[in-house]
RNA sequence: GCCGCUGUAGCUUAGUUGGUAGAGCACCCGGCUGUUAACCGGGAGGUCAUCGGUUCGAGCCCGAUCAGCGGCGCCA
């Protein structure tokens, strides 16, 4: 049975077999602490000498950190051990004495990196991964009840290009295919089909970024809906981003204190967020003491110095037109911003979803392009989107790295992916 | 890409004006019947990132290279 099973009194008196990995071992003459670890927990077993066979006994002594063994023996309730209960061993089975474990006390977030795939096993990482899943359990049960439906599009894409993307590059049949940086303009053709989907894909990027945010391939979580307005979707977002947080704080409590969150910063997570305009969030950055000039884009310190008093998430809408792409929607009452948002997380974590109204009218879209030097030639089939029955749409990207990020209050986007990719970094 | 910092045992690190490389953890051997990343005794483990230079003598000073980290920039 597993560990989680064993840790309650109504199991105490009872005799109970489990197995995993040693976590910790002490011994002590004629008796043996032995922690042992599996998907669940950790329990302390206690083997003494005059209780099971003398080459068990042996075998414990011998059983290293991250031994995989199997225990049978009774439970007691036991202040003293580290969960509150203990196995008082009958029977021990070593399957694999393990080699010397390199993972010790003293550990730099640089060699945990390096030796990732046994650092997975960690506490820390166990109970982010947990997380991670209550994360995307949340937004796929969120997006059925909303009346989304959940889409594949691809990661090989062809020769789409945006000035000053950075696409990675990959060979393909004598021919240049490049992997996605986003799968939003193969959702906005799900659209004309199923009106409300979305997707839980990776996407690439193949920025020289150094930052505690950025990794070359994350996981993207993408919607797009047709007949839906910007603060509409504005709408949606918070009560799912609420939703999550509801979510994580029931199901993920033991994993929230292993990684040291301070849960009442999440509870006081309500609605409705602080919604402002471009101009106003530049007024506070200014008030803040930051310089910045009347169209600035905002660089990761600006967002830190602007969110790190905030007790909630902030949308930023309406930016000016020049900040962003060709398929952000011009405002028809104020031409020079586009209907379009971001969410910024508080206590300094910054941008965690783009998104907004996309330019629906073929004409504008054109216009659009042209304006920003950009060939239509070359996005032909998006624009051909907008010959058949084109509709208002609204859409988002959240990367849903950044959002755990936040949520576990960890300092680094990396230590929430398993296996995270950079610039510098392709191994494990 | 630019700027800065760092590189000493498997890990975390100390190392004084340039003068015999030191510790903790992990590991091996021994001891201990209630340990809490135990404790006590012993042991093994080093091309001081690499290459070159200065010097009687370099972990330390100088130069180059490599690697990593941090910040900035970049950033559907």
């Amino acid at each position: 049975m597993h560990i989680s099973d064993i840790l309650n009194d109504n199991r105490v008196g009872l005799d109970v077999e489990t197995r995993g990995w040693v976590y910790r071992s002490r011994e002590s003459g004629k008796l043996i602490f032995m922690v042992i670890r599996d998907s669940t927990g950790i329990v302390q077993v206690v083997i003494e000498k005059d209780v099971v066979s003398p080459e068990e006994f042996s075998m414990a002594k011998k059983a290293t950190i991250e031994s995989s063994v199997e225990i049978e023996g009774r439970c007691f309730k036991e202040q003293k051990a580290v969960t509150g209960y203990e196995i008082h061993a009958t029977k021990i089975k070593i399957y694999q004495i393990a080699e010397n474990f390199p993972i010790t006390k003293d550990k730099s977030d640089e060699f945990l990196l390096d030796i990732r795939h046994l650092w997975l096993r960690s506490r820390e990482m166990t109970a982010v991964l947990k997380m991670r899943e209550t994360v995307l359990d949340s937004i796929r049960g969120f997006m059925k009840e909303k009346g989304y439906h959940e889409v594949q599009p691809p990661m090989f894409v062809g020769g789409m290009v945006e000035g000053g993307s950075t696409l990675f590059e990959v060979p393909y049949f004598g021919e240049k295919a490049y992997l996605t940086q986003s799968s939003q303009f193969y959702l906005e053709a799900f659209m004309y089909s199923l009106e409300n989907v979305y997707t839980i894909s990776p996407s690439f990027r193949a920025e020289k970024s150094r930052t505690r945010r950025h990794v070359t391939e994350f996981t993207h979580y993408e919607a797009e809906a047709a007949w839906i307005g910007n603060q509409q979707m504005m709408d949606l977002e918070e009560e799912m981003v609420l939703f999550i947080i509801r979510n994580l704080l029931e199901t993920n409590r033991e994993e929230l204190d292993i990684v040291k969150r301070d849960v009442s910063k999440l509870k006081a997570v309500e609605k409705p967020f602080y919604r402002y305009t471009y101009e106003k969030v530049i007024e506070i950055g200014r008030e803040k003491g930051l310089q910045l000039s009347d169209a600035a884009d905002l660089g990761e310190k600006e967002e830190r110095t602007i969110t790190e008093d905030f007790d909630k998430p902030i949308f930023v809408y309406n930016f000016p037109i020049q900040l962003k792409p060709f398929y952000h929607r011009p405002d028809p009452d104020d031409p020079t911003h586009v209907l379009n948002h971001d969410l910024l997380a508080p206590e300094g974590y910054g941008e965690v979803i783009g998104g907004g109204e996309r330019t629906w009218k073929k004409e504008e879209l054109i216009r659009r392009m042209k304006e920003e030097n950009l060939n239509p030639e070359d996005y032909q089939w998006y624009v051909d989107l907008r010959s058949f029955g084109s509709v208002p749409h609204s859409g988002f990207g959240l990367g849903v790295d950044r959002l755990l990020t936040w949520l576990t209050g960890l300092d680094h986007i990396n230590k929430v992916i398993p296996f995270p990719r950079t610039m510098r970094r392709l191994k494990p």
